[in-house]
Parts: C-alpha cells; structure tokens; sequence
DNA sequence: CTGAAAGCGCTTACAG
DNA sequence: CTGAAAGCGCTTACAG
C-alpha cells in the first residue's frame, strides 16, 4: 500500500496541492468548506504527511539524541524514562545510544547524530573522555546540547546536575550526627567528576566537624558492572585493615548492599556495629533487610528537566533568539532507614 | 555555520553536482581526478549529505522503533542494548518508546513511528493489549515488524521467544529431581502469554511426574512495581495456608528474592526448608544470599535476534522480494545455585 | 567521463 | 479565496 500523497488528494478534489497543505494546516485563507473536503479526505485515505519532506522543508526533525554510557542501569534507565516521557509531550523522539563509558564510541555517537540531524542532543558523558573537540563540534553547529549527571565543566553548554558534594557532605553529616566517630568511604573512580565531588563533601564534612581526615578509610570501587562484588571486596578489606570503623559513607547503594552482604556474612552487625549510608536510593535499598539509609538521586527527574531545558533551547534558536545556558542544580534528600538506626 | 551542501562543493570546483554526487559515492564513471578533488574538498569542508534530502530520494530513514512496556526494568534494558548494539553495526538508529503496559500508549506509538517512516518496528506488547489492529497497519503498510518476549499469536509476522512451556517445566522438573513433593508456583497475571505457558509448564511437569496438581499453590503476582513486596506477601500467605510445601517455582527473579526474603524473617530456610527456583536470572540472584536457582532469560540475545531478523526482513523488501515471518526459539537455561541445593 | 533534467513530497511567498 | 512557482538537497536515468 503506498501512501498517500497531497496530490493525490488534490486530483481527486480537482483543487491544487497548495491548497490542500493549507487546508490541512488551517490557514485561515482557505475557505471552510473547502477545508472539510479536504480534511474528510485526508482522513477516509488516512493521510499522513511524509516527514522526509516536512523535515526538508522545515529543517527539523523533531527528533533528538541520547548518549549515556549504559542503559542496563537503574539511574540511567530512569533518566531515559524521564526524557522520553517529556519528549512525547512535545512531540519529539528520541534515538538512543551507548557509549559503553568509551571516548571513540562517544564520539562516534555524536558524529551519527549530527549527520542525522536530531534537532538537540543529551548526553552524560563517558568516564574515558577526557577530550571536548566532539562536544564542542556540536555547539558550533548551533546545536543544543544538555548535560546530565557526568558533565565536562569546560563545554559551554546546559547542565543538569546534583550537588554532589553537598549531597556527600549531608550523608557524612548524617552519620556524625548519629555518634560515628570513625567514617570510611568507599568513593566511585578517579576521574568522573561526580566521584571526585562526593569524595570532597565527606572530607569536608569530617573537616569541620573537626574530625581527622584519614586516606587509608577511603577505598576505590570502578562501579563497572561488579559493583556489587567491590562491595564486598572493599567491606573485607576494610575489617582487614581497621578494626574501630563504625561508619561508611558508599557511593553507589550497590556497592553498599555488597558491602552489607559481606558483613552479614562476617557477623558484622548493621547498623550496631557499623553504620552505613548510600548513593541513589535504589529501589532495592528500601526492600533488603536491613533497609538501607541513602541519597535519593532523582533520576526520572533529572530526565524530564534535561529535556525541557533542550526543548527551551531548540525553541530559541528555532525563533533566531539567542540560547541561554543555564546549570540547574536538582535537589536531592537523605532518605534515613534502618542501616543508621542509633 | 550553515551545512555545506553537494552544490557548494560543486561551485567551487566548476563541476555540476551530479559529478559530485557521483564522485562521493564512488560511481565508477567519474574519473580518478575528479573523484580525488571531489573527496578532498569534500572533506575540508567537512561536507556531511543532508538526512533528510537522502530520506526523501530513498524512501528509507535507516531509522527503526522499538516499543516496550517499560525501560526500567533489567529484561528489557538487556534487550534494549542488544537492539541498539546490532542496529548500530547495521547504520541504524533506534528510537524507544514506552507503552507502560497500555494499549492506548502503545498504539499512539506505533502511529508516530509509522508517520515518521521508519524502516521496521521492534515490539514486546502490552499487557493490556488485545486488540491488535494498530499492529497489523504496520504490517499492511509492508513494514517488516517484529515481536519478542511477549507476543500475539494472532499477528502475522516475525517473533523472538523463549520456550516459556519447556523452561517452567525444565525449573519444576528440577525442584521434583531434588526431592521436592509438594510445589508451589508463584505465577504472573492471567493475561500475559508467557506467564500462561510458564505456569502451563510448572503443571505439566507435576502431572508428568504423577504429583497432584493443586490450584490452591498458585499464586498470582502481577509483576509490577511492586514484585519484590507480592513476593514477600505471597510467602507469607502460603505459610498462612500449607504448612507441607517444600519448594516454589517462582515467576520472576525479583519476586523470588522478595520471597525468599520473607521466608528468612520468618526463619523458614532456604534451601533447607524450602526449595526455590526463580525466572529471568536478573544479575542480583547470583549475588544474594543463598543465591538463586533460576531460568536464564536471554534478554541481550533476544534483543540482538529481533534486529537481525528485522534487518533481513527491511533488505527483503527493499530488493522488492517477499519477506518471510519466522518464528526463532531462543535457548533457556536452567542456572542450578543454593536455593536448589540437596 | 560529464552534466542537464526530473523528481522525491512538502511548504510558503507571491500574484491574481 | 485559490493556485502557479520556486525551492529544500539529494539521486539517478538518460543524453552526449
């Protein structure tokens, strides 16, 4: 079945193409009755407008791009679901892909997208990239582009983010409030700027509440996919070097639950013997026995507020007005449960 | 910056923009020194053909919709990055949308991806979808369409499955070889086809083994948000109704970890007590504590299969021959852990 | 080996 | 109120 074209429609109408668009388009110097012809017909043939030509002719897509480093992802997953959710209200689609945390697929993404000409494009970037030039390609083409969660400071452009430090610097605080006088912290990788954040909100918190900052309780986890079994490795590793921890601030709930499996398993008790705080709130941490004390990150959130400031964005530069780049800073909460019941 | 189109290329080297077309695209009747002045340019000028000129002149968008019940959930994000894997290797591009279980949202979506073209659809129903006439305009518009995981019989075209019958009866065949003389089955709702067959499976294999088949063992979870919690009341329940059952088949993984949760708080033990197999193998079941007995759900295959499938089917018609629905049986595995142990 | 011309299906400035 | 015409940027059958 082949579509249907506004020429088709106009031949059997014996009018011309130009005013079927119009009549479809309600301009208002087409005459109604004509309109209603057209429209009746337009919907007896189901008529639906070919978007290769529209995107010609208008120059958009309405449609834009996605790049996060992993979709099998509970915080990515609801982010995704928070964009395209908002996305639909406006009647755009969304192309999806991964750049698996690497630099080349990254860049490939990017240059895929662009010559798909998507009208905007989201992105959390990969921890391997440490180079801009694809990014700001895209800036140069006049395209918006937002960032959420891993951002590159220095690409002038949107950014969703969390307070990373100062969400650290409460779950830290949390566990001093509650009698902690010993905090380890086993902190995300080197590089991605939201590890390194988190990491400084718990130093400072220790700082000021003159507490002495110790590098041997801070433990490394690559928060790849073995979250979980850095857990319990850095749990084990931790009984081995200390014996007087009685707290943890974990980035990533995760690797927290692994660390809980762990010291179950050893016969620490939680929260008596240690108490623990994580990163996300999972919707896991709500359901395991002990229930686990953690930041709420609001993913869906996040999503949902990347895209309305794209779409705010494609809006302006559609109206030849200036894009503003804004940096909106979500709130995120301390959700306290059982692991740091005192 | 403006894109750069064949006709600037052309201008500036004094040839028409046919040669340049030709020249990109390596025709063989352009000459070796025209093809090289073409490309050079070409490449300075950072030249990148305009999408929608090509999607205009060629009928396809090298773009494909995928339609899912919901991204959040570990299935599916596997199958998600199964499609986008393959689809990328393929040149093309996915875009996702989200029926959340509803037949209205789902058949919107279907209209938006056909109006914008795509070359094929990838879908995993609805669980409130009965009517399937959304389902059969993609294929009365000779759209390859392509179904997995949750299917309709009734539509004709290519569908990825596991063998839902065979895995449930290979999960209880195991509990009976292990000793177990009265088994309960956690099922999903009474609509969706696969947890039809899975509890279809769980029966057969009672019966085949001379076990009474005892309707008042199963249980119904709808497999929502709330899995891990029906997991846990279920337990509850089937300790408040039998006091002989020695081990469950359960529907889904995460519902077998709410129950098995439920069971050690109420100091039943696993696998002493009761044994238990779960279905999907979500990454956590090999990470808990016992870990979990369960049938491993090919979600990542699933998803590179149905683009592959998919893609032959888009080749088929665009060489103009008929394409051929099949129907492609992945392997299921049994994953025997300590939930299982004798 | 090169290019003029038609056409994909739409939109819109302009004329009547 | 209606329509002829140009054009978005490309591809390809055809002529030379």
């Amino acid at each position: 079945m082949k579509p249907v074209t506004l020429k088709e429609i106009a031949e059997q109408l014996n009018i011309s193409v130009t005013t079927v668009s119009k009549a479809l388009k309600d301009y208002p110097d087409v005459s109604k009755k004509t309109k209603g012809l057209v429209k009746e017909l337009a919907k007896t043939l189901n008529y639906k407008p070919n978007t290769f030509a529209v995107n010609l002719r208008t120059k958009e897509s309405k449609t834009i791009g996605l790049v996060i480093p992993v979709i099998v992802h509970h915080f990515f997953s609801n982010v995704i679901k928070g964009i395209i959710s908002q996305a639909e209200k406006k009647g755009y689609l969304v192309i999806i892909l991964q750049s698996n945390e690497s630099y080349e697929l990254e860049k490939k993404h990017i240059g895929l997208l662009l010559s798909q000409r998507v009208d905007g494009i989201i992105i959390s970037i990969a921890n391997g990239t440490a180079d801009f030039k694809h990014l700001n390609d895209v800036i140069v083409q006049e395209k918006p582009l937002v960032m959420f969660d891993k951002i590159a400071k220095l690409v002038k452009c949107s950014k969703i983010i969390i307070d990373d430090r100062k969400a650290a610097y409460t779950a830290t605080q949390h566990l001093i409030d509650i009698g902690c006088k010993r905090i380890a912290h086993f902190r995300g990788g080197l590089l991605p700027q939201n590890s390194i954040d988190r990491f400084l909100g718990y130093k400072q918190a220790l700082i000021d509440n003159g507490m002495a900052y110790d590098p041997t309780l801070v433990y490394i986890c690559e928060l790849g996919d073995k979250s979980f079994e850095e857990g319990k490795q850095n749990a084990r590793q931790l009984l081995h070097d200390h014996d007087n921890v009685d707290g943890i601030f974990i980035n990533t709930d995760l690797v927290a639950i692994g660390a809980m499996t762990e010291f179950k398993a050893l016969g620490v008790k939680i929260p008596e013997d240690i108490k623990i705080v994580g990163f996300s709130n999972w919707f896991m941490s709500s359901v395991i026995s002990p229930t686990l004390t953690t930041i709420d990150q609001p993913g869906y959130k996040m999503g949902k507020t990347a895209f309305k400031q794209l779409y705010k964005e494609m809006k302006a530069i559609k109206n030849k007005k200036p894009k503003k780049s804004t940096i909106i800073t979500l709130e995120t909460a301390l959700v306290k449960r059982e692991s740091t019941k005192s």
